[in-house]
DNA sequence: CTCACACTTCAACAATTGTTGAATAACGAC
DNA sequence: GTCGTTATTCAACAATTGTTGAAGTGTGAG
């Protein structure tokens, strides 16, 4: 049995939008890549924009809950929980499914990069689906730097985002700037860098006291 | 004596391309905001690559020797020089020019945050431009950090570069995320806070030894 | 079979796209 | 003025854009 059409033209049209943005892909480039008719995306989902969103949504819901999860299961053992725990809670899943499982969640996570950086609606459009979860790892880290001034939190978050974003972007750029040591599409060394990299920002803008513990790991 | 034409295309293009990126806008949107024909761009620029092309390097050069010479004046100070100042060599000129210089900077910078996010041919652009530049600053910050590893330094410096990249997009994401607390264009506030949170993570990376004398500022 | 429904194709639409050659205008040098 | 160069306009091009109505195909239920 092969594939439905229409899950053809979301994977298609995911990895096209994913690289070259929604202006830059046309209804006719998507579906003859996926080998369809164009009237299809009418059918099935209205619209160009209709399509957007519905590659947007269709997979914000469960990965959602997969983050919501992780912050939970780190809150259970301890809370206010480590820095370092909360910022990897909310990075690990997302690393975790370019790495390692179906590889279309790459694609996604370009979609998300080239929203989340776009001037027009971009910003809109990612509240819409992330600003609650986003807010519930706030308040974790809010907890974790008592006494930190709220707009420096958002602000982090804001850094962060931006280096979650880029790195999702995949634009090859690192890998000529340091001579083909680091590789934009290595999100295993990515990994093993944003959490630390990350933590140590928050702390340095967000906590207040010093603390005598600072176990890590 | 009225602006010459050839600079009205510039302004109205940088504008517009970086709200909506090299796809989203059409020649003929261009040349209605400036009030001239479309077949100006044709004869001041080749065409609408060559239009953009132009955008991108005419501020470059100038971007480029003040930056450097920002560092110069660090590393003439003390050289290795405090992570914290070159940091703040490299993100002090844009953030400077955004706030209180002509404002068309502004434009040039959502210009640059949307080629460096582009995963197509963003990073080729970036590298052809900055790169030399880049270059210069990672050496200093690599004798500021003595015994790091070069792969840690590059993606440090891909996270600040993301940081800053989304910084310049002014998406308005996190006005809302943060409940009118904070505003996507207020860049005095980003200023703040771009430095201790990038310099903290440089050291969290890439300072191989606890050192005594952590005086900042 | 027949009917209803979901899916798919086909052919075409009006509008917009980047690009272009030829004609026109402005302007300084001589 | 006259000429050469630069700048600008005009009208149009072929191609592509998103969108659409109508026709066609398949399938499963009754």
């Amino acid at each position: 049995m092969p594939k439905p059409k229409k899950e053809r033209i979301l994977e298609e049209a995911e990895r096209l939008f994913a690289k070259r943005g929604y202006d830059g892909v046309s209804l006719r480039e998507i579906t003859n890549e996926a080998g369809v008719d164009v009237a299809l995306v009418k059918y099935h989902f209205g619209n160009k924009q209709g399509l957007f969103d519905e590659l947007l949504s269709r997979r914000a819901k469960a990965l959602n809950r997969e983050r919501s999860d992780a912050l939970d299961a780190v809150l259970e053992r301890h809370d206010p929980a480590p820095v370092e725990e909360v910022v990897d809670a909310f990075t690990h899943t997302l690393l975790n499914k370019v790495v390692s499982e179906d590889p279309s969640w790459r694609s996604y996570f370009g979609l998300l990069a080239q929203v989340n950086n776009n001037p027009d609606w971009g910003g809109r459009a990612m509240s819409k689906h992330f600003d609650p979860l986003v807010h519930r790892f706030l308040d974790a880290l809010k907890r974790a730097l008592p006494g930190c001034d709220e707009a420096d939190l958002y602000w982090c978050y804001h850094f962060w985002s931006g280096a979650l974003t880029l790195t999702f972007a995949d634009t090859r750029r690192i890998d000529g700037l340091s001579g083909g040591l680091c590789h934009s599409s290595d999100f295993e060394a990515v990994h093993k860098r944003l959490v630390p990299f990350i933590s140590a920002g928050f702390r340095a803008l967000c906590q207040k006291y010093e603390e005598n513990d600072r176990e890590h790991h």
